[in-house]
DNA sequence: AGAGTCTCGGTTTTT
DNA sequence: CCGAGACTCT
C-alpha cells in the first residue's frame, strides 16, 4: 500500500527556531564543517561577518547555512542570497540548491543588478516608474549619452571633447564611488578637467533623458531601489518583511549603494551574513571597496566576526606561492593559509617562445590530462584580457576540445546581432532612438542625417510605424516603407517571438550581406544560433531584458552546440572566475602591461589591486597550477619584440616553483594527429644547482 | 549637403 | 576588431 506524506506548514513567526528540528541531522554538520565553519553555520540571527582567505570553505559555509535554515523551518523564499558577478552568483546558487531538495528553487537571489531589477519590475507601478521601462546595457548607455551630447552639441563644439566610452565611465565612476563628476575627472582622465563642467551639465541631461524616456542603467538599478527604501518606506519595509535572512558572497566587491542596500534588505530582521575576503577585492574600478568588509561591523551593531584559516582547496606547494606573492602587496593582508592536503606538484612557469608555442603547449597538455583520466571540465584556462585567448580559442576548436568561455565579448556586443536586436527593439518600444537610428542607416542612401528627420518625426507621431508616410524624396519612400510595414504588422504581439524573430530575420539578411559582403556567411551562422537561443524566451521583454542583464558569450553561439557526452572545460578572464575552483588551472598572457595591466603600474593602489587579481587567479587551482608566458609577442603594427614576464613573478623563491622548457621534437609513438611535430615537455625543479633556468638559457 | 569609403589609432577588468 | 575622422563621390 502506498503511503503519502502530507505536509503540514508551520506558518508561526518564530520559524522554529527552538524546535528540535535538527536533531540527526546537525551531526551531518558537525563532521562536514570545521568549526569555525560549524560556528557560522549555526550562528542564524543577528549580523555575522566571515572573512576569511581564498578557498577556506567561505561559499560552502554560506551554502550549508542556507541548508541549515531550510532544514530549521524557513521558507527558501525568505532567504536572499547576493553576489556581484554572474558567475559566482550561479555558482552560489547551484550549490545552494545542490545542499538540500527543490525548495531550493525558491531562494531569492542572484547578482545585485538582476534582484534590484526583478523587485523594481514587480514594484513599478507604486514608485512612478512606469512598467515597460528598457534597461539599458552598457553600449546602450553609451548611445543614449552620445544622443544627449549631440543634442546639447557637445560634439561639435570643441574637437577635444571627451568619447561617449569615456563619459560613460566617468559618469558611472561618480556615481559607483559617490564622488563628484570632477574629482572622478581629475583623478583618472585630468587632460579632460576643463571640461568638468559640460560633463556634469551632460549628466543632469542623461538623467532627464532616461527618465523621460522609461531607461534605467545598470547604476540605476540599484539607485532606483535604494531611492524606494527611502522615499516609499512602507513599501521598503513590506519587501524586507519578507527578508529574513540576507547573505552576501564575495562581500568585498560591493559598492557603498550595495552595502546601502545590504542594510535595507535586512532592515526588518536584521539577520544579515556577509562574507569575503579583502584579499580578493578586485572591483575597485567599478567602485568597489574592500573598506566595505572593514566597515561591516560598524555598520551592524553586535556583528559577530568568525575567521576561517584552513584552506580545503590547493596543495601545500600552490599554496606556498600564493602565499608569497600575496605578500607582496604594498597593502599587507595578515591572513596566512595552511592546507593540509596531501603534498603535490611544484607550480610551473612556463616560458613559451611565443604565442603559437604557449598555444600548442597548453591544447597538448591539456588532452594529455584528458588521457590520464583529469574531466575537462576541471581544467581552466584563465587570463586578464577577454582577448588573450583568442589564439587558443582557434586552437582547440581545431583539436575538437569543447570549451565554454566566460569575460569575452558578448553577442549583444557584435554588430549583426546588434542590428538584428534593433528591430526586436522597436517591435517592443517603438520609441527607441538608438535602434531607430541603427535600423534606418540600414537602408541604401540613408545617412546620419536622413535617419535624424525620420526620428524626429517618429518623436510626434501617434503611430510610429507609418514612416512610409514621412514626406521625404521618393528614393527612400519604398524602403521606408517596406520597413514600417514590418515592424508594425509584428508588433500587433500575435505572433510567437520565434515567429517574429524569423521574420525580421528574412527581413534583414538581405542587408545583412550588403553591409558585410566580405564575412557575411559567418555572421548568418551566427545569427541563426542566436535566432535558435532566441526560440527559449517568453516574450520580448523578458527576452530583452535577460540579454542585458545576463548576456550570452559570444563564443556560445560561434561554436558549435556541445556534445552532450563530454563537459566542456573553462576559458575566463581572472574577473569571472571568482569563486570557482579547478582542479588544474593555467594561466596565459602574464607578461608584465598584461598583468599588472600597463594602466596600472604608474600607481601603487592598482598595481595592488592586480597583484591580487594574480591572487585569485592562482588560487582558483586545486592540484595543478601552469603560469605560462611567451617571450616574444607579435603585436599588429609593430616589429615583434621581447616581453617582460610580470613583475609579480619576478625574483620568486626557486623552491616555490619549477619551470618547464618546451622542446619540439617528432613525435616517436604512433603519428595521431597530423603527424607534425609538437612541442615536448622537460621539467626542471628550479631549485638545483646548475638547473637554475632562466630566459635567456632556454633553448630557442 | 549628405552618403559612402578608407585609414589610423586605441584597445582592461563587470553589472 | 571597431569607432572616429578625413576624404571622395553623388
Ligand atoms: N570543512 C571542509 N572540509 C572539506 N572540504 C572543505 C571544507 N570547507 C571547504 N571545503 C572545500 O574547499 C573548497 C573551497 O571552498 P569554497 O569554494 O567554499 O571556498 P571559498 O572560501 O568560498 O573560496 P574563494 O574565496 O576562493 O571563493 C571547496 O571544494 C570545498 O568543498
Amino acid at each position: 500500500m502506498n503511503t503519502r506524506k502530507f505536509v503540514l506548514y508551520d506558518d508561526s513567526d518564530d520559524g522554529g527556531k527552538d524546535s528540535p528540528a535538527h536533531g540527526a541531522s546537525l551531526e551531518k554538520y558537525q563532521s562536514e564543517l570545521n568549526s569555525a565553519q560549524f560556528e557560522a553555520v549555526t550562528t542564524t540571527d543577528g549580523a555575522l561577518l566571515v572573512v576569511a582567505g581564498a578557498g577556506t570553505g567561505k561559499t560552502k559555509t554560506l551554502t550549508y547555512r542556507v541548508g541549515y535554515l531550510i532544514e530549521s523551518g524557513v521558507p527558501a523564499s525568505d532567504i536572499l542570497l547576493l553576489t556581484f558577478t554572474r558567475r559566482a552568483a550561479q555558482e552560489m546558487l547551484a550549490r545552494a540548491a545542490a545542499i538540500c531538495d527543490s525548495r531550493c528553487s525558491q531562494i531569492q537571489g542572484g547578482t545585485f543588478h538582476a534582484f534590484a531589477h526583478k523587485l523594481l519590475r514587480l514594484h513599478a507601478s507604486q514608485i512612478g516608474l512606469a512598467e515597460n521601462f528598457t534597461v539599458l546595457d552598457q553600449a546602450d548607455a553609451e548611445e543614449t549619452l552620445d544622443i544627449v551630447r549631440t543634442a546639447l552639441g557637445f560634439n561639435k563644439k570643441e574637437k577635444r571633447f571627451p568619447k561617449k566610452r569615456t563619459l560613460a565611465t566617468v559618469i558611472s565612476t561618480s556615481r559607483n564611488k559617490q564622488l563628484p563628476i570632477e574629482l572622478v575627472v581629475e583623478a583618472q582622465y585630468p587632460h579632460f578637467l576643463s571640461f568638468a563642467e559640460e560633463i556634469e551639465f551632460l549628466a543632469k541631461k542623461y538623467r532627464e533623458y532616461k527618465r523621460a524616456n522609461a531607461l534605467l542603467d545598470f547604476d540605476d538599478l540599484l539607485t532606483e531601489l535604494r531611492d524606494l527604501f527611502l522615499n516609499f518606506p512602507e513599501l521598503g519595509h513590506q519587501i524586507s518583511s519578507s527578508l529574513r535572512y540576507v547573505m552576501v558572497d564575495e562581500y568585498q566587491d560591493t559598492n557603498l549603494v550595495q552595502a546601502e542596500l545590504v542594510a535595507h534588505f535586512s532592515a526588518v530582521h536584521k539577520n544579515v551574513m556577509a562574507v569575503g575576503d579583502d584579499a580578493q577585492s578586485i572591483y575597485a574600478f567599478r567602485g568597489a571597496n574592500y573598506r566595505n568588509i572593514l566597515d561591516f561591523p560598524n555598520q551592524f551593531p553586535e556583528c559577530k566576526l568568525i575567521k576561517l584559516e584552513e584552506n580545503y582547496r590547493s596543495t601545500p606547494e600552490i599554496l606556498s606561492l600564493t602565499n608569497f606573492v600575496i605578500n607582496r602587496a604594498k597593502e599587507k593582508f595578515t591572513k596566512t593559509l595552511f592546507s593540509r592536503k596531501p603534498e603535490g606538484e611544484l607550480p610551473a612557469i612556463v616560458s613559451a617562445p611565443d604565442e603559437r608555442f604557449q598555444t600548442r603547449f597548453i591544447a597538448q597538455r591539456i588532452l594529455e590530462l584528458r588521457e590520464e583520466g583529469v574531466p575537462l571540465r576541471e581544467i581552466a584556462v584563465l587570463m586578464r584580457n577577454g582577448r588573450d585567448s583568442y589564439a587558443l580559442e582557434l586552437e582547440l576548436r581545431k583539436r575538437n576540445i569543447p570549451f565554454v568561455k566566460f569575460g569575452g565579448q558578448k553577442v549583444v556586443e557584435a554588430a549583426h546581432i546588434k542590428d538584428f536586436l534593433a528591430y526586436l527593439k522597436l517591435i517592443y518600444n517603438p520609441r527607441d532612438v538608438i535602434s531607430w537610428n541603427r535600423v534606418l542607416q540600414l537602408l541604401e542612401g540613408v545617412g546620419p542625417k536622413t535617419a535624424k528627420q525620420v526620428i524626429e518625426w517618429v518623436k510626434d507621431s501617434g503611430s510610429p510605424y507609418e514612416i512610409g508616410g514621412v514626406k521625404m524624396s521618393a528614393k527612400y519612400a519604398a524602403s521606408l516603407k517596406n520597413l514600417g510595414d514590418l515592424l508594425g504588422s509584428l508588433s500587433s504581439g500575435k505572433k510567437s517571438l520565434g515567429e517574429t524573430a524569423a521574420a525580421v530575420m528574412n527581413y534583414y539578411l538581405p542587408l545583412m550581406h550588403e553591409k558585410y559582403y566580405e564575412d557575411f556567411p559567418k555572421r548568418e551562422k551566427d545569427l541563426e544560433n542566436f535566432l535558435n537561443i532566441i526560440a527559449n524566451y517568453q516574450n520580448l521583454e523578458t527576452l530583452l531584458a535577460e540579454l542585458a542583464l545576463d548576456p550570452i558569450e559570444l563564443t556560445a553561439i560561434e561554436t558549435e552546440p556541445a556534445k552532450p557526452d563530454e563537459q566542456p572545460m573553462t576559458l575566463s578572464t581572472i574577473h569571472s572566475a571568482k569563486g570557482l575552483e579547478w582542479r588544474t588551472v593555467f594561466l596565459i598572457n602574464m607578461l608584465d602591461g598584461v598583468l599588472p595591466s600597463k594602466y596600472a603600474v604608474d600607481d601603487a593602489a592598482s598595481l595592488d589591486e592586480e597583484l591580487r587579481l594574480l591572487y585569485v587567479a592562482m588560487t582558483r587551482a586545486k592540484s595543478l597550477l601552469y603560469v605560462c608566458y611567451p617571450i616574444v609577442c607579435t603585436q599588429r603594427g609593430f616589429e615583434d619584440y621581447m616581453s617582460n614576464p610580470s613583475r609579480f613573478l619576478q625574483k620568486l623563491p626557486d623552491a616555490l616553483y619549477e619551470r618547464i622548457l618546451l622542446v619540439q621534437e617528432k613525435r616517436k609513438s604512433p603519428p595521431q594527429l597530423s603527424g607534425k611535430a609538437k612541442p615536448q615537455l622537460q621539467k626542471k625543479a628550479s631549485g638545483g644547482k646548475n638547473e637554475n633556468f632562466n630566459d635567456d638559457n632556454l633553448p630557442f
